[in-house]
DNA sequence: TTTTGACTTGTCAGTTCGAGTCAAATATAA
DNA sequence: TTATATTTGACTCGAACTGACAAGTCAAAA
């Protein structure tokens, strides 16, 4: 399960959403949704921008996680992975 | 340009090769291997490795500059995507 | 100034990959 | 059981990428 993926259902379920309505305000299928939140899926920068205003949340919280998320699905369990995130934070650290 | 394009024509040069007698040996076109020493194009893993074998250098050393440019590919110059880096590397680090 | 050889760049066909959909399966509740 | 919520698998379609070709620049040599 993907970090934001975790945030996104717990937000989901303290706001007593159903899977029906997300999809409804993004206009995808519920499946979508579903497999956004088990980390199967991405949704695109704009649509979780959309998803923060829809959930009342900071979009940049939501973005971090989504910029985590993807290094993470780059890096897989490969130990040099993670020495390559170090050099690029190296990197935008500069 | 790319991190691992830089250190690929360091090398390079340094073993003075041309673009034709690497292209061949990867048996591929020479435009191919400057865009990627311009970080215009992604070598596939097997490729760095087999190019660390030519150029006689630790193929870790490639790979982790490899990951390194996939990374920053993806975060580009937002700031938030440092945040996510950060974030990524504490759930390896773990 | 022409030629030659190394490298670069634009373009494009072919392919890959992943977002998104549909339908069927599975859970959960009433 | 019935109804509703969620999950899963299989599939499609389009965007993005790889890799090839050809034409381009540039520098040195003739």
């Amino acid at each position: 399960m993907s970090q934001l993926g975790k945030k996104l259902r717990e937000i989901r379920e303290r706001k007593k959403l159903l899977l029906r309505q997300v999809a409804a305000y993004l206009e995808c299928d519920t499946a979508m949704i579903s497999k956004v939140e088990h980390g199967e899926r991405f949704l695109g920068k704009e649509q979780i921008e959309k998803l923060a205003k829809y959930y009342e949340v900071e979009a940049d919280t939501l973005l971090t996680l989504w910029y985590a998320d993807k290094v993470l699905s780059i890096v897989g369990d490969d130990p040099l992975g993670k020495k390559g995130v170090k050099k690029a934070l190296n990197e935008l650290t500069d």
